[in-house]
Order: structure tokens, then C-alpha cells, then sequence
DNA sequence: AATCAAATTGTAATCGATTACATTATATAC
DNA sequence: GTATATAATGTAATCGATTACAATTTGATT
């Protein structure tokens, strides 16, 4: 592959006026331009962004650090902050932590040494003092997952809110026996999000029956499915249930669907909705993200950031989307 | 961050001799060697990636093309990449397509000026015509779908086979009347499932009935429920469906039970093992491809690529693993 | 034709690393 | 102590672009 001396060689011009014509500079006369032109398409070059970021100090590349690309919550705020970076001559790297802290590592001095220019984090399980550390001196922003009265840039929903909602939502269909199934509480969206459930039951004077409240292991459709099992064999059965993920509810749903019980239906909500929830049978109403959305403003603050602007922490609106396993 | 001029400086030597620590040669003192790793420790120093990139003209940068990260059959696959990628001290940059052209162009462009050393495709969708031309200068492997007899090297799995012994199964159960929902035949797995299909009636001397194999517009879960509400109202239903991927197998699943039917079970076989066949109700038989694996050796095939040594195609075996959609 | 401002182009430093080659320090042999 | 081999370190070119500044060309004006 050509270099930019070559074409300058070919086109009877110094390096300078190449690099001139390669970005769009308006000093350059319209015959010389050709002359380059013409030598570029001759050549068939292609300048070489190593020696266009060395000089430039930056690499028109994003890290977007997330736990797992298998997880589907991630996909749609993904395309987001794709479709926003490549508008602006920036690209993405999926980062896949598998939150193994050696992974975290590697991409975090990719930031340092310049071979990325910046961080949105989605990953849960990130080593938040780490991320503090980077973040004093490098663009980050946190993207549904959040640190409270912590100094990174923030873009989430509110979480503790859509939570009651859906309570609410299974309240007033006449349920007053409603489950929970949630994970590890190290995670600031499964407390608040338990938050939502406790404030729904009081509001209408529901007791909370620590019984009926499971805590996984993890996120994983397995887990789901377990949590039920549990559930189903408590003294007193649950007519409903809210899990704080999509993935674990349908894994409530399984569990539900193999008892192959004649009783009535058990309700079922969830958190995300991941593309599989209108899928399942019966599909899961659940709580819906603006995740396209979410991660076009993420992106958006990282850029403002590259730029050394401020940015102000957003918080997004969710909708609770109402479909079959409330409505049997 | 500081750069190595201030690390040099700092501890009393030349650039090159920190460069040497660096580079773990052996051609340093203890002593020396010491004073460096001092004052690297001190300043906190991490080498830019930008500069030594462009003097040895390689990013460590490995680019997989596919045409959407929401498609669950690519998860695996690129958690075997990823893997392999890691462990030889490569990143990998996943490039989603969405099918645009306009997005393929600025990926193969990244390798064209050395921001990339390699490209895995796993888009079926690629203008095979530029990745040839890519191919030719630089290092690329195809990875799931391939072209006969292209210079590219591939890995893959024998389809044809795979889909013969999923609809072998379906024959041996004691189905005669088995539907195909397959996708565009543009695509060469689909021609070739759908000859492995028609072998496996062929050889039981069953007619293939063109009204029970319906084209898709495309894989996702929808259309796999469309075609299957279309095979229902056949003349005569069929008693089993192969469907060439698992969002359309899943689809029909759907399809099957929102009839709400009194008639015998209809078995449905899929292809592909997404995590999310052994989620659904009931759980869906289907072909395993060793994908972790695949992404592996993919991997491997690119690097040596990348090192200019010759690599051979690779063809993996697959798994019929059968679920309850095959045992109701 | 001479003058001068504006437009165009060129020269060379720069970004941060690696490495061939030159130089200096150290160890060994006599 | 001197000569020589070897180990350690330094000097400076290099990768491929950008850009401040200098130099040159162009064109308008008198």
C-alpha cells in the first residue's frame, strides 16, 4: 500500500499539499488538487490512520465495556451508540469483560495509551475505583448502570420507578400474592428495583412476605427457572410474580408452563424487554428501556467529553409494555 | 501520560535502552533494567500503541464482520474468537454491517490503512466481490458461511449433512409429511440444507411437496411464525417441520402453539443450538455447531495468515441434539 | 514594469515508539 | 598492564501522517 510520499512523488507536489487535499483543505488550487487526486486513485491509496493518530493523538475509536455480547438487553443500546459514533467518524470496540478483571485491564490501557479514546461502561460487575481512576483523566461514561452521587457522567432510567409501576400493574389486576425474583443486591439496579416492588405492596398495604422474595445467582435464563421452582413450593403459592430481568422471567415462565398446572395462570412481569419477550409463550409483558435511545445519548456525552465539555447526567423514560403472561 | 523521552530522562537513560525493558531483551543490566522499571512505575507510563503500531506496522487489531450482534447464533462464535484473540495479544473489533454496504466499506478501509491486521467474515451478506479483492492484499478468513471454491480460506460445517440427519430423525420418528421453512436460497447454507432435506426424503422414497417448503423473507422469530400459521393451512398439515435456523424453528413453535391445537404434536427440528433453544416451551431439537470452537480455529487460521503462512480449509463436525419439540 | 498583498506550495519539526549501527564499559586472557 | 572479546548502552533513522512557518507564485494596482 501507497504512502502519502509516494503520491506526493507521483503527483510532482511535497507531502503538504497531499495532506492538504486529504483533508479537504481550501488553500489548495484546483489543478493541484486534480494532480493529487488523479495520483491517488492511480496509486490506489489510502492514508494510514496510525501515522494520521500518532500525529493527531486519538484514535476515533470507542470502548464500549459491557459483561457479556450474549446478553440481549445490550443489543439494541449497542446499535445506538454504533449508529451515533459512525455519524461521527468514530468507531466502536465491543468489549466483552466476562467481568474478569484481567479483560478489564487490557481496555482500560487501551484507553491510556491512546488506542481508544474513550469509555462508556455498561458493565455492572466494572471495578468502580478503577473506573474512578481512568476517569480522572480520560473520557467515561456509565451507561444504565450508574454509581449514585458518584463524579462519572451517567445515562439511566429510573429504575426504582418502573419497578412500582409494574407492581402496580400486577396489583391492579386483582393480585395480592406477588413474588419477586431479583439478584444479588450488590447491584444498585436490582435494590432499587426491589425498592419499587416494597413501595408498591405498602402503598396498598400489601404485606412484604420475605418468603416470596428470591435472590439468583445470576442473570441467566437457568436461574429463572429455579427461582419458580422455589417459589411454587412455597406453603402459600404466589399468583404473580416480578422478576427484574427479562431473561428471569422467562425462566419463570418455564417453570411455570412445565408443572403443567390446571390451577390459575401465574402473571409474570420483567425488566428489558429484550427482543425474546414477544417470543415466548405467552409473551412477557415487561418493562421497556428506550434502549436505541440510551445508547444515542450515551454516545453523544462521550463525544461532548472527548471535547472537554460538561455534561449533565440524564435519566430516561421506560414504558411498561403489557402483553400476554398479565392478560390470561 | 508520559511518554518515553520522560521515562528515559527520568531514569538517567536513552530511549532506547527503556525500550529495551519494554521489550523484555536481554541486552539489559539488572541494575539498569531496574532504574527504568523505577521510574516507569513512578510516572505511571504505559507505552502508546499508536507509536509502536506505526513502526511495526501492525494494530493488533482483528476485525469480525457479521451482519447483526442481536443474532444469538454469532455469540459463541465470537467468544471463541475472542478467546484466541486475546490469548495471542490481539483485540478484536466486531463490525456490524446491518447489511449496508456503506458500513462494510469503512471496515475494510480500517485494514486497508493498517488500523486492522485481519478480517474473520461471518457475514453472508458481504459483497463477496470486495472481500476477494481485500482478500488479495490482505489477510482474510471466512467463518460459518463460505464460497465453494473460492480462494478465500473457510471454516464451516457440512450443512447438507447436518440438515439430512435432522430430517433422518424426523423420518425415524415415524413422520412422513415434513415441512422446510427455509430462508432466501441466495445464501449457500440454505441451498445447501434444503439439499440435505430433500436427500433425506429422496433416499426414504417420500415425495417432496413443494406447497410444504416455504421460502422467508428473512431469519428473524416472525417470519418463522408467518411461515408456519402458512403450512397449517395447507390442504394437509404436516406432521413435523425442519427449519433451517432456530429463530425461524422457534417462530414455528409459536405459531404451533397459539393454534391451541387437539391434534397430535407437530415436531420441530432447528439448526444452529442458540442458547435460546433450550429455553422455549417445549425445548427445541436441533443441530449443534461447535461454534466456540469454530471461532478458535477461525482465530488461528487468521493469525497464520497474518504471519503469511499457508492455511488449510477447515470443515467441523456438527450434533443432532434432540429436545422435547421431537419428543412430544 | 515595478510593487505588494494574497494565494499557493514547500520545508522541516513533530507525534511515540523500535532498532540497526556505533560507541562505551566490563570481563577475560595473556 | 594490555589486548581482545563481549556485554551494555547510546545515537539517530524510521514508520506515515499533520501543520507552523517559510518561500514562492499569482494577480491586481499603479
Amino acid at each position: 500500500m501507497a504512502n502519502i510520499q509516494q503520491i506526493a512523488k507521483r503527483a510532482g507536489v511535497s507531502v503538504a499539499t497531499v495532506s492538504r487535499v486529504l483533508n479537504k483543505s481550501t488553500t489548495v488550487s484546483p489543478k493541484t488538487r486534480n494532480k493529487v487526486e488523479v495520483a491517488i486513485k492511480e496509486l490506489n491509496y489510502e492514508p494510514s490512520m496510525l501515522g494520521r493518530n500518532l500525529r493527531n493523538s486519538e484514535s476515533r475509536l470507542l470502548l464500549v465495556l459491557l459483561p457479556n455480547i450474549a446478553n440481549p438487553f445490550y443489543t439494541e443500546i449497542i446499535n445506538g451508540i454504533q449508529d451515533t459514533a459512525i455519524a461521527r467518524d468514530y468507531n466502536i470496540l465491543l468489549c466483552e469483560t466476562d467481568s474478569k478483571p484481567e479483560r478489564e485491564n487490557i481496555y482500560f490501557n487501551m484507553v491510556k495509551n491512546k488506542l481508544a479514546d474513550g469509555v462508556i461502561s455498561m458493565d455492572p460487575t466494572v471495578n468502580m475505583q478503577k473506573l474512578n481512576e481512568l476517569a480522572e483523566h480520560y473520557p467515561v461514561i456509565l451507561c444504565s448502570e450508574y454509581e449514585e452521587n458518584g463524579d462519572i457522567p451517567y445515562i439511566t432510567v429510573d429504575s426504582e420507578l418502573a419497578a412500582y409501576q409494574a407492581v402496580k400493574h400486577l396489583i391492579k389486576l386483582g393480585n395480592e400474592k406477588i413474588a419477586l425474583i431479583t439478584s444479588d443486591e450488590k447491584y444498585l439496579y436490582a435494590r432499587l428495583r426491589r425498592a419499587g416492588y416494597e413501595r408498591a405492596l405498602e402503598e396498598f398495604n400489601i404485606p412484604i412476605r420475605e418468603e416470596w422474595i428470591y435472590h439468583t445467582k445470576g442473570l441467566e435464563f437457568q436461574y429463572g427457572v429455579h427461582a419458580m421452582r422455589i417459589l411454587l413450593q412455597q406453603e402459600i403459592e404466589p399468583t404473580a410474580v416480578f422478576a427484574i430481568s427479562d431473561t428471569l422471567a422467562i425462566g419463570a415462565l418455564k417453570a411455570i408452563n412445565m408443572e403443567a398446572r390446571d390451577q390459575e395462570p401465574i402473571a409474570v412481569v420483567g425488566f428489558d424487554n429484550i427482543s425474546f419477550a414477544s417470543m415466548t409463550n405467552p409473551t412477557l409483558t415487561t418493562i421497556s428501556q428506550p434502549m436505541y435511545t440510551m445508547g444515542c445519548r450515551a454516545t453523544e456525552m462521550l463525544l461532548s467529553r472527548i471535547k472537554k465539555e460538561k455534561v449533565e447526567n440524564i435519566v430516561l423514560d421506560h414504558e411498561l409494555i403489557i402483553r400476554e403472561s398479565t392478560m390470561l
